[in-house]
Parts: structure tokens; sequence; C-alpha cells
DNA sequence: ATAGTCAATGAAACCGGTTTCTTAAGTCTT
DNA sequence: AAGACTTAAGAAACCGGTTTCATTGACTAT
């Protein structure tokens, strides 16, 4: 009658019921080859009829290996992450591996302390998505020997192994295009040079590009604001409420492309007519846009699968010190198109 | 010189440089109060030099509880959990709890699999974003004695804990708007009936409400369509080439207003001033639509914190068979107005 | 037939903490 | 000043598996 009569069954008893030792049971259930046929069905059934369940927090205590990955992002709720986080998934999946997540809230020593946390879980390997890196870090993982890997670092990491994109590249490759279309007036609109290494990476690329094309813009059509709609469709019509107006906006984000969009429609300018838009990473956004954007597909999905191989084979001992570098491509819709013939 | 030197340091280690048993030093480290002023000093001192990391595995077996939680979403890609799983980490994070992660992708029989999953790994409670839920997976929960917290169901489950939203309660409201700006030629668009009960429960509810109103729609201005945005715009441009076109268009999600506004926008149909179009969620989407979404906000966030808050009750032993439903909102942006004059 | 292998199994040590049970040393009480 | 109680700390059992080592019986080689 007492609530809390709970005889946890666990192997022993499965041992008791099937009359084999413990050692015989454990056998049978993590190496199967070395017990009998006769056995191996006696313990199997017995787990069937005691509904057994077998405790992996045991389990790792003497083998050393929890069995389950640790993951670090600066703020889950960025959307970007989330198809990262599911290619991690399924190849954890396939290999039976858990998944621990902790969010470190784009703050270094927070994310220290996340660190920590999961060595004492003791996962058997860490990937961050963290931007920056330090070393207090670096040593408290090499101390503990866990293997890490650094997804989306701006710059090849050398002595991590990694995971990344070819951020300028590609927007140099973004910036060619527009400039093929014929557009010679090109603004930038991005987020904070001070948000992400990635955004400045990307600005920094867009710029220099310009400037070495001889199409440098002037200062009041190169705007930065925050990712949220609001901010972003203010500065984008800042740029479009200039006595002269670019024919063509080059956005670090697809969220600043489609608020540029949205901002050209409300002051009535024709995008591609008058005003053509490009965007990077090709989020669901981009294509839910009128128009369509032209912006840099970005294999996110990919970053996770390839961060979780990357880190099975290191686990499993293979010496892997290589950043990878995933491949971009330019997705061309509507938002891009010639520049208006009056202005060429 | 090999490699792999590597004498982990356990509490014996600390105990022992501390020069006090190792039960000392666990009483330090976790029950401060029972030790004396000089031997803490010491013990803590020890930590440090050695540069201890606990091995919470260990005492996750001697404590019988993992001080971990796990989550199951169908699909983690979704951006509307974003929140969710943000709000719950902030909570866990405040209790020094883990989070561990698993997708069931809309697979009850994978849900099953990886509650299984997570009992093995003995987490203390499990909260799912599953829509249904069979009974060998209650049978299962219960057997282990774990709580479960059911997270966004569509009805009151009376017997297990419960977080969700007044899905039919906002819907209810929402076609009172749109009655009340004077539309009386409403449509609606939604996603398909099949694809979560949540849907179904907002489509019934929309239905049902114009029903009672005297203006149930014609066939043709009902469509179901995928998430996608080509299959929404899709569907959207369906209703909009009726030869007879409706003034207004209820969405059961932001997802297909932002296409349908998009979608307007492409056949040359203003919004507001001939079609409203109102959407449900608040998602990013919401803002950046031009004109903004007139919508329905769902506390996401406070989905987390609360399904965190009610399964940390549980865990202490507190009885919590409620479900909690939480307040939602209406937003009025720009895409409701009046309908034009001469339809009225 | 006898020593040498090998396969199948059990007993017991072990993983790294927590916790119970003791013991030793104070601190009160009266 | 002796018994009762409290506090501080150590020894050892324990959590639930895995793994080493030893044992046994069967089979192969000579």
């Amino acid at each position: 009658m007492t609530t809390t009569r709970r005889p946890k069954i666990g192997l022993r008893d499965v041992a008791k019921y099937a009359n084999v030792s413990l050692a015989t049971a454990s056998r049978t259930l993590s190496n199967p080859d070395l017990v009998s046929q006769a056995v191996r069905e006696k313990v199997y059934e017995a787990c069937k009829a005691l509904n057994y369940i077998p405790n992996r927090t045991a389990r790792r205590l003497s083998q050393h290996r929890s069995e389950t990955i640790g993951l670090i992002v600066p703020d889950i709720s960025n959307p970007l992450f989330a198809p990262t986080i599911d290619g991690l998934r399924s190849v954890l999946d396939e290999n039976d591996l858990g998944l621990m997540i902790n969010s470190a809230e784009r703050d270094v020593r927070r994310e220290l302390a996340q660190v920590r946390t999961l060595l004492e879980y003791g996962v058997d390997g860490i990937v961050t998505l963290m931007p920056l890196h330090d070393d207090d870090l670096m040593a408290m993982v090499t101390a503990a020997n866990v293997p890490l890997v650094h997804l989306s670092p701006v710059c090849d990491l050398g002595y991590l192994p990694a995971v990344r994109f070819d951020n300028a590249t590609a927007m140099r490759e973004m910036v060619g295009q527009v400039i093929a279309q014929g557009h010679r007036r090109i603004a930038v609109l991005s987020g904070h040079r001070s948000a992400t290494p990635i955004v400045t990476e990307r600005l920094d690329t867009v710029l220099t590009c310009l400037d070495t094309a001889g199409l440098r813009p002037p200062p009041e059509w190169i705007a930065e604001s925050a990712f949220g709609s609001t901010e972003a469709r203010a500065a984008a019509a800042r740029i479009l409420t200039q006595p002269e107006r670019p024919t063509a906006i080059i956005c670090t984000g697809d969220q600043h492309a489609a608020a540029t969009v949205m901002e050209a429609h409300a002051l009535n300018i024709d995008v591609p007519g008058a005003l053509s838009v490009t965007g990077c990473n090709d989020v669901s956004l981009a294509r839910l846009c009128h128009p369509r954007l032209t912006t840099i597909h970005l294999p996110y999905r990919e970053l996770g699968t390839a961060a979780a191989e990357l880190l099975l084979a290191t686990i499993q001992g293979q010496e892997v010190r290589a950043t990878k570098t995933l491949p971009h491509s330019i997705v061309m819709r509507e938002s891009l198109a010639p520049p208006p013939k009056e202005s060429s």
C-alpha cells in the first residue's frame, strides 16, 4: 500500500532471474559474443520479463566515458543554429550518443563556466559555437583531455579542429555578382560590427572589395544596425532617403536584406526594378520575401554533421587538427537585377 | 614521454593533499556546514591547487539523481521552439541542472525510444513537446517514477502536469476582432489539418466561430497547405484569384499570413486596404512583414520557464497535476483594418 | 594418454564519489 | 566531577554496472 515501494530492478536482478552471474549478464548485454547462445537467450528473456532498463550512469563510471557530448551556443534562440543542432543530433543519434546543450549568451566567462559544467558531467567531447575562445578555456579543456571542435570561427585556428564557412570569399563573390549586373552605386547594410566577428569579417570584406573596384560607397551609404526588424528597417530607411540613392544594397545577413525589401516597399521603391538587394545565410525568410532574396546559401545543417563527425573521429583517437571549410553557393533569386537604365 | 600519462585527480587526491579523509573532503564540498572552518579552507585550497574537477557521474550513482532533465521536441529546427528551449535553460541554469535534448521527429515510436534513452541516462525529469503521447510511453515513465511535464497539449490532460496555450479562445477572439472590423467575407488559410493537433484545433475553432456568426466561408475560401513558403503562397494565390474575393484572410500561423501578404503584394492587392490578413504566434516575421501582421502573441519563452518550474516542483516532491494555461494576447498591427467601403 | 589451448563462466576488484556508522574529543548539566 | 549531548572526522559500505583474473571442462596436438 505504501506508494514508494520501488524495488528498482538492476542487472543483479536480471542475473538472478536468468540464473547466471552478474558478470555474465553484463557481458551478454555489452559483449554478446562472449557468452553462449543458451545464456544469451536466458538473459534477454530475463531483461524483457523484468522490464530492465540499464543504468548508464553506472556504466559510465566504470568505462570512463559518458556517451554524451556537449554543445555550447551563444544563443539558442538564434534560428541560424537550429539546423546546425539538428544536423549534430542526427549524427549523434546514429551513434547512440546523447547531447547536452548549454547556452553562454555571448559571454566568454559564462562559456568557461559552461565548459566546466560539461567537464563535470564527463562529456566525451565538446562542440562550441562561441565566436571567441580564451586561454583559460583552452587550458581547462586540454587538461581534461576532452576533444573540442570549434564551429564557425572566423579564421583558421590551426591548432584546433574546426568547421567553418568561407565568409570572405562568399561575400567577395556576391559583390562580384552585383557589380557584374552593372551596379555602380552600391550601399552596404550590416549588423553592428561589434556583434560578432563574423559580421565584422563580412562587412570588411564587402568594403574592401568595393574599394578595390573603385566603388567605395560614401559614409551615408554604409549603415550598421541591430538585428531587430525595427532597427534594421530604420537603418535601411536612412540609406534609402538620402538625396542620392544607391541602385543596390548589399546586406551581410538576410534579416537586414528582408528589412530593406520591406522598407523599399513602404517607400514605394521597386525591387529589383529600382533597387537590388542581396542577403546572406539563405534562411527561410529569404524565400518568403517578395521579391525573393538573392543570397548566399551557407550549409548550416552540414556544419552540425561535420562537427559531429570530426568530434567522433577525434574521440576514436584520430589526430584531427584540420579546419574544414564547407562550400557555400550564391542563390540567384529575384531581388538582384540590373540597375535601372538612366542611372548607369 | 608517453603522451597518455593522465593521472586524473579525484577527490581522494584532494583529501590526501589536504590531509583529511576522503569522507571529510566530500562533506566539505557538498555540505560545508558539517566540517570545521579550518578543514574547509584546507580542502578548498587543495581543490584549487590540484585544479580539481568533481566527477558528477560518481555523485549521481550514489545519489540516485542526475541533476539533468531531458527534453523531447518533435523537430528542433522549428523556430517556434527556440524561445521555449531558451526559457527552459534559463531556469535550469539557475538551479544548476543540465539539459539533454532529443528529437523525435514527430514519430511516436521514436519518442518512445528517446524516452527510454533518457531513462537510461537517469534524468530527473522529462519535458516533452510531442503533441501526442501513447500508453506505452506513459507506462514506462510511471514505472520509472520520473516526473514528466507535457507542453502545449491541445486539451487538458488532467492526470499529467502540462503547460499550454488556449488556442481555441485565442482564435475565437481573433475571429471576433476581424468581424468587429466589419468583415463579412472571410477566408481561412491554415497548415494541413493532419500536421499537428494544434493546427486542427485552430482551424476548427475558426470555422466553428464563422459558422456561428453566419459567415461560413465557401469551400474555395478554405485552404490548407504545408508550411513552406512556396506552398503557402500558392495556397494564398488560390484563394485570392477566385472570382469572388474575400476581404479578410484568417491564417492559423504567421508563416501563412506572411505568405499571404507577399502573394497579395505580388497580385497587386493592397493590404490592408483591400485585404486584411491575420496570423498567429507572433514570430519575428510578423514584425518584419510590410504591413506588419496583426497576430496572436503566444508566450513561447514562458512555456519553457513554466515547464521548468513545474518540473522542479514535481521533482521536489510536490504533487502537481494541474494544467497551466498561459495567457495569450492579440497584437493589433497594420495588416488588419476595416474592409473597403463598396464591399460592405 | 598427457600437456596445451581455448571457450564459457563466476568471484571479486574497481570506477569516484556519498553516506552510514563509529569513535574521539569537547561542551553542558546539575 | 560524572553522565548526557554535540560536534568533527575517519573507516567502510554502497551505488550499479564493467573488467580482470581464476577456474573449469572440452578439445587439439603429440
